[in-house]
DNA sequence: CGACACTTTGAATTATTTCAAGAGTGGTGG
DNA sequence: CCACCACTCTTGAAATAATTCAAAGTGTCG
């Protein structure tokens, strides 16, 4: 389901993410989709673009990011998939991304094909996936506002504030990813997250204690995407 | 299903786009979901944001735009639909985007409460739903590498092209679209895309007829974006 | 402790935007 | 049928946000 960059607020209040079910669950109910746990050592790849879409993957514990690469090198994190978050559909037999370990992770691998047998045999468990898939289609859209109209400071802004919702039960974020993973997920340079970064906590808006630990002060963070 | 930009190509071979059944025929084979012809003039509101998400939409003749808004006006169109599209899918009860008419537009509507409980009663529909969401996805993070890693250039020819691929059974494209409505839907401004499309007739990537009506050399287009 | 990878900061460059005029285009009514 | 009006589109010049290139700083791990 990755991140929900959420934050930067279209006109009105936001559709507050969804309360109950986090994707993980899903499965609970399905005894015949056992799913194999695995691991992944940081930087390792999980699956390559243009390989067969054979499984469907849950992170456990780490981070994973997947991203489109252009010929020259330049690259599109299309999302941060953290703890609870499926990963790994496609619409095809192909991949259209490339998954790697962003650090250590622990994931639980499912056959696709398993998976697709059980929805067509469990409607229950096909809406299920349907509402995940659309709910995913939602978060994508809302990623294609900040990248076609956020300044960095919005793109930045919105970031940290949907990781810290998703990573910091306290105010304090450990983020797993580098600048240039921040920088290929909004569409900006590693040096224009950085500059964004210092600028943030000059305006108060986050207090950093290290290049990956932030303390975010939400209420100043927020009021500088909103205007 | 909204528009595929598959045009500015990711590392090898795209997936070309699904061969078999359009979007469209979904509802063929569900007797008890019958939905209503309705039509919009241009520019009409079809829903908007925060509304109550109640129907659902198909376009048959025209065009549609879905998008977003933030609070000083900036506006991120974030699909397209046109005639065989459906429309108006949202993850929770309410409407995230507005959709008006692009120019005079037929479409037919469903109650959202009919298909959802018709694909709670058969897991085919409900997995073609979750597959139709699934493409939806890959089209938008395809979009995401557009909007966060491509070029004026890139952004223009790959829209180009799709639209193309969509409504140009010749090589001559009519679109229905406005320059404001292709600049939102690309992250750029108006002038930019017009200044593009210039460039584009420049390097005989087309010959327009009129703002609306543009023919395309497909290949030196394709080049362009490649490099 | 030193090496390496990541991050920050600075200065110059550039793609795109912004602001500002014109030039097409299409529709309506005289 | 033509003229005019409104709207869209094109083009130019100046401004700007972000990028690129470059160097120094920080932290981590053997």
């Amino acid at each position: 389901m990755a991140l929900d960059t959420a934050a930067l607020h279209p006109r009105a209040v936001e559709s507050a993410s969804c309360p109950s079910l986090h994707d993980g669950d899903l499965f609970a109910g399905c005894p015949e989709l056992i799913g194999s746990p695995s691991t992944f050592a940081r930087d390792e790849e999980i699956y390559g673009e243009d390989e067969d879409a054979e499984f469907v993957y849950k992170v456990m514990t780490g981070a994973v990011r997947t991203y489109k690469i252009l010929g020259d090198g330049r690259r599109q994190i299309t999302g941060f998939h953290l703890p609870g978050d499926l990963f790994g559909f496609e619409p095809g037999e192909v991949r259209g991304h490339t998954a790697e370990a962003i650090c250590d992770t622990r994931v639980v691998v499912f056959r696709r094909r398993q998976i697709e047998r059980v929805a067509a045999a469990r409607a229950e468990v096909a809406v299920q996936l349907w509402g995940l898939a659309t709910r995913d289609l939602s978060q994508a859209q809302h990623h294609m506002l900040l990248l076609g109209r956020g300044s960095a400071q919005e793109r930045v802004a919105a970031f940290l504030l949907a990781v810290g919702e998703r990573l910091g039960s306290t105010g304090s974020v450990a983020l797993p990813m580098t600048r240039r993973d921040i920088a290929d997920y909004l569409g900006l340079t590693l040096e224009t997250v950085s500059r964004t970064i210092s600028q943030l906590e000059g305006a108060g808006a986050l207090v950093r204690a290290g290049a990956r630990q932030v303390t975010l002060r939400r209420g100043r963070m927020r009021r500088l995407t909103e205007e």
